[in-house]
Parts: structure tokens; C-alpha cells; sequence
DNA sequence: TATTTTATTTAAGCTTACTTAAATTCATTA
DNA sequence: TAATGAATTTAAGTAAGCTTAAATAAAATA
């Protein structure tokens, strides 16, 4: 499998994952950076593989066999996120830049050390969870985005979904770290944003971010 | 840089630093299992971008560019082969197999990292030189190959240079380690073989092996 | 030195993964 | 429902990295 192809499945498939979910060939296209003719391209080729189904003008589907193959990415991914992470000390943004390259050329041998090392953690330090070798994943539905808590209730911080630097530090700066409880004071409507109480620290968050960031109610 | 690229480079060098140097364009096409014709491509095409010397029907040669990429590729190759050995206990021979893919997709910052964490080693597991972030390399010219050793002499295994999982496996359970010290007790000269004892053991070597064997005079 | 063998290059062609530009289909809305 | 605009597909073309087959140059040998 080239790298052009596991990405294409790894972006159906994580795209397939969100509330709102979009897999149509432009969104898939404008994720990878490439253009609508190239991802009709590969659609096509692709589905003459079983990897993905593929009907003219719907949006695009991951077949049994492409699904697979987005896990296998994805558990290399978070399991390598994971190893830098313990052993290297890298920073949250920092893994997932190198992580979103190793994965590719990751045997499925190199794979099950690192977890079998790391002692087959169920998520990586972003809280997602890992897929395990049969492709097993753990969906927690109890997990939500910051931007649909709701006021005056405590949560804990359950995942940061975030890829870009500037969000990792903003969270790190500010005690937002995965296990950590925050307060919710209230959601404001117009601009959507929610301001939340951590640590003393009396916080407003935009939308941008509150999207990003899974809670959980805390116990 | 792509895999290909870095690969020829890297054969070239490697080919350079070898007792009976060879470059020409056929022995690079054979390692790298191309078509000459491919090489030959490849040649032209690194030469007008300055990574190889190439003149019609010679011997390829690398130009500085050339050089500093290669040296490039071999250092992550080689911090990746020490660091999967330290820490996931991986074989000699598996080292080898996944740091050939992992060279080439760690950026040089997570190679600083990983040379950073093992504290700047000298040498892999294999006992091959690793290249500073500078390029620069030591060449220590004291190790000679063990079918060149003197008879009735004491050495200390220098390096490992083979690839192939037999090898390794061999070396391993026949106390052959980079470290340990041997006595040559004759050479001879037809077919090229070569005993020594090691620990009680006396062993006869074919010299498929002990030109990979580099050993040095034991103190 | 002439010939043969071997190494290398040239030529033509293929696949993957892209591009831009034009054509078509779909969805929306007047 | 007909028109408009956006999404998608088709068409044509490019670069990298290969292939095989034929042509040519270099090296070895008689």
C-alpha cells in the first residue's frame, strides 16, 4: 500500500468518525490537498480494489477491506504517538507530526513490540483510542465536545482532537490536559463559545477549540 | 527527497567505503535490484541536481551534496537500529529490517531526539560508525576483516557488517558479539576459511563470513 | 589488432499520482 | 419548472521511477 492510498482511507475514515460526518470527494480532496479530479482518480481506482465504494456524484464510503486498512494506519499512528511520547518525552503537536510519517512504513511486526511494550494501552496521549492488531476500537460514547456541555456540571477532560500547535499549547498553558476537570460556567450562543473554570483560572473558549476538546461528565 | 533517491545515494556510499570499492553503474542497479537502464536514468538525473558525479560508461561518484545526504540517511538508520535495540529488544537482523524503512521518514529533528536520548552512541549495535548531525564520521582504520587477521593472535570483535538474518543468528549463538574476543588459530588459503576459538569453542569459518567479521587486536 | 563479450546507454512504453481546463450533473432557488 | 451555481467528472498532460529491447561503447581475449 503507497502512502497516497493510506491516507485516502485513514481521511474516509476519520471523516466517517465526526458528528457531523462529510465524506464527500470535495471535503476528502481539500483535506489531503490535492485536487477534486485526483481524488475522483483515486476513488475510482480504489474501488476496482474493494478498498471503497464508490458511486458517481455520493459521497464516499470505506468498504470492509478499506476500513481495515484505516485502522492498521491508525493503530501505527497513535501507537507510535504514544512510544515517542513515553520514551522521547515530544511534545502533543510534536507526535503527531512525526507520527502521521512513521506510520507508513511501519511493519505490522514493529507495530505489536510497541505494544506489547508500552503494555497495549487502550488510547494515545491525545485520549484517542487505539485500534488493537484485529482492529478493534474503542468508541466511547459518553464523551462529548466541550462546545455541547452543559452549564454549571463538572467534566474531565477526555480527548484533545486537535493537530495544530497552536491549540496543543494553548491547552498545555492553560491545565487542560487529558484527566484533568474542569467547571463549566456557561455556553454562550453568539459567537459560540463556552467559558469553563479550571484551577481558579476563569477561562473563555471559542468554538474553534471547544469543538476539540472531549469531555466527559466527571464522577 | 524520496525513497529512491536516498537509497541510491546511500548505496553509493556505502559501496565507496568498502575495501574493494565498486560503484560502477551495474554493482548500484544489482544492490538496488533496478534495470541498469533505471540507474542510468536515476545517474543523469542526480547529477543535474548535484548529488552525483556522473560521466558516460565511469564508475558513479557522489558529490558533496550527494555525500551529505547519504551520511544523512545512514546517521537515522542507524540511531533508529540502536534505539529499537535498546528499547523494544529487537534482533540484530530486525534492527536493520525496519530502519531500512524508517530513514526515511524521520525529520531531523526527531533523529537529533532519539541520538539526543541513547546520549550521542558512536557506533549502532552492528558496531557501524554513526554519522554526527555534522556529517562528520569516524573511520577507525585499526579494524581489519577477520579473514585478514593474523593466526595466533587475540582479537576483539570490531563489527558486524552483514545483513541476512542467518548471519546474525550465527554470530549470536556462536558468541561472535561486538565485544568479545577471539583467538585466530589458522588461516587457510583453499577454499578461503579461517578457525578460531572463542570460549573452549573451536569454530571454522567459511570467508562469506568472516569478511563481515572486522576485528581489532585485543589489548 | 580484430573479434567477442560485457557494460552501458538509448528508445519506447507503463503505472502512480498528481495538475488544469472543459464538460456534465446535481442541488437550489427564483 | 427552468435557471443558476456548485460539485463532480472527463480529458489531456506531466514527472518520477520503473520495465524490456535494441543500439552502442568499452573491455577482454584470441
Amino acid at each position: 500500500m503507497t502512502v497516497s492510498v493510506e491516507n485516502f482511507v485513514k481521511v474516509i475514515y476519520k471523516q466517517s468518525q465526526l458528528s457531523k460526518a462529510d465524506t464527500r470527494l470535495s471535503t476528502i480532496a481539500g483535506i489531503l490537498n490535492i485536487s477534486n479530479a485526483a481524488a475522483t482518480d483515486m476513488a475510482r481506482k480504489l474501488a476496482s480494489r474493494q478498498l471503497v465504494n464508490y458511486t458517481k456524484y455520493k459521497p464516499l464510503t470505506l468498504a470492509d477491506k478499506g476500513k481495515e486498512l484505516a485502522l492498521k494506519v491508525l493503530r501505527k499512528h497513535r501507537l507510535w504517538e504514544t512510544f515517542l511520547y513515553k520514551t522521547l518525552n515530544l511534545s502533543l503537536h510534536q507526535i503527531h507530526i512525526e507520527a502521521e510519517q512513521l506510520e507508513h512504513l511501519t511493519s505490522d511486526y514493529l507495530a505489536n513490540q510497541i505494544d506489547h511494550y508500552l503494555g497495549s494501552p487502550l488510547t494515545d496521549p491525545h485520549g484517542d483510542p487505539i485500534p488493537a492488531f484485529n482492529g478493534q476500537i474503542e468508541t466511547d460514547q459518553s464523551h462529548t465536545q466541550l462546545s455541547n456541555a452543559k452549564a454549571a456540571n463538572h467534566y474531565t477532560v477526555a480527548r484533545l482532537s486537535g493537530s495544530e500547535r497552536d491549540f496543543f499549547e494553548f491547552c498545555t498553558s492553560n491545565g487542560l490536559m487529558i484527566g484533568s476537570t474542569l467547571w463549566v460556567e456557561k455556553q454562550i450562543s453568539s459567537p459560540k463559545m463556552t467559558e469553563i473554570k479550571t484551577n481558579k483560572k476563569k477561562i473563555l473558549l471559542h468554538e474553534d477549540f471547544t469543538k476539540l476538546i472531549f469531555v466527559k461528565p466527571a464522577n
